[in-house]
DNA sequence: GTAGTTATCTGCATTGATGCAGATATTAGA
DNA sequence: TCTAATATCTGCATCAATGCAGATAACTAC
């Protein structure tokens, strides 16, 4: 809670804390349970991964992985093809971000996009100059944790 | 996936699957459900919610709420406080912020340390703004999509 | 080609979270 | 006081996600 405080960590804890909110009360939102949602956002982060590295990336078993596949393709979410490569391995490709998801979405993207937009050319710069770096600052820090898991 | 392109509504985009990928892998690494973790980011940044308040924000029944309440009271994070002015109702507090919740976030909070130190301290000054009014423009976001679920 | 390994899938069982319906306690109003 | 409304809790049943163990298919090395 906190009244506002200029605390500077204090502040980022807030923020930290209404992201996680908004993560989650729109994957529900869109009809996607966690997993789901989980794998959803990382074939649009990463790009197309094989069942096992989706399963390590969840923490599932392969068993399970194959069910998380199921449900997505089911939903038309994403797709599997055969690596050619390797024809026992299944790669799973975004089809498209479901359109719940866009809507469940959109209300944040507005807000926010009326918040930048609040700012000057020098420190949308700013901003966007620290969106791309804070990607990769939770990109590593998801592996982070996904290999302490497993470690 | 896409290279790491200029275009800012893909960065925008990137960073905000970044968040929800780490906040999903937060709780898990934290041992909470979705609807714990939740739970408690909700208790963290809006203070003391009745029983009721908690079933409206997390969309479950009352008594699926009881029984949330019970799991989080049981692992020490929260308590129950008897509302004086009306005994009926049930306050819920946080207690503490779970010592696996600030492990598992502590990663990420190093590494936007460290990319936020290197920024000059106007800019920094541009940061916190934004992650002061973004946090709003998040919370105010999950509470649509909570009212739109109930309506 | 045979053996061994790897990647995914399937059948079955379990478990945890949840809904639902009714119980209990408290408050508000006539 | 009697009644109705409200807030939370409890018992029971259900269902979805998952683990586990074994099956299948494909690759690798000899």
């Amino acid at each position: 809670m906190s009244t506002e405080s200029a605390d500077p960590s204090a502040v980022f804890r807030r923020y930290l804390s209404a992201m996680v909110l908004h993560s989650l009360a729109s994957a529900e939102a869109a009809g996607l349970n966690a997993t789901d949602y989980f794998a959803l956002n990382l074939l649009d982060l990463t790009g197309p991964q094989t069942s096992g590295e989706l399963a390590r990336w969840t923490g599932l078993t392969t068993g399970a992985t194959t069910r998380l596949i199921d449900r997505l393709e089911e939903g038309g979410h994403v797709r599997r093809v055969l690596d050619p490569a390797d024809r026992r391995k299944v790669m799973v490709e975004l089809v498209a971000p479901p359109a719940t998801v866009d809507r469940a979405v959109e209300g944040a993207r507005r807000r926010l996009g009326a918040v930048i937009a609040e700012y000057g050319p020098r420190q949308q710069a700013t901003l966007f100059d620290y969106f791309g770096r804070a990607a990769e600052a939770y990109r590593a820090s998801t592996e982070e944790l996904v290999e302490r898991r497993d470690g």
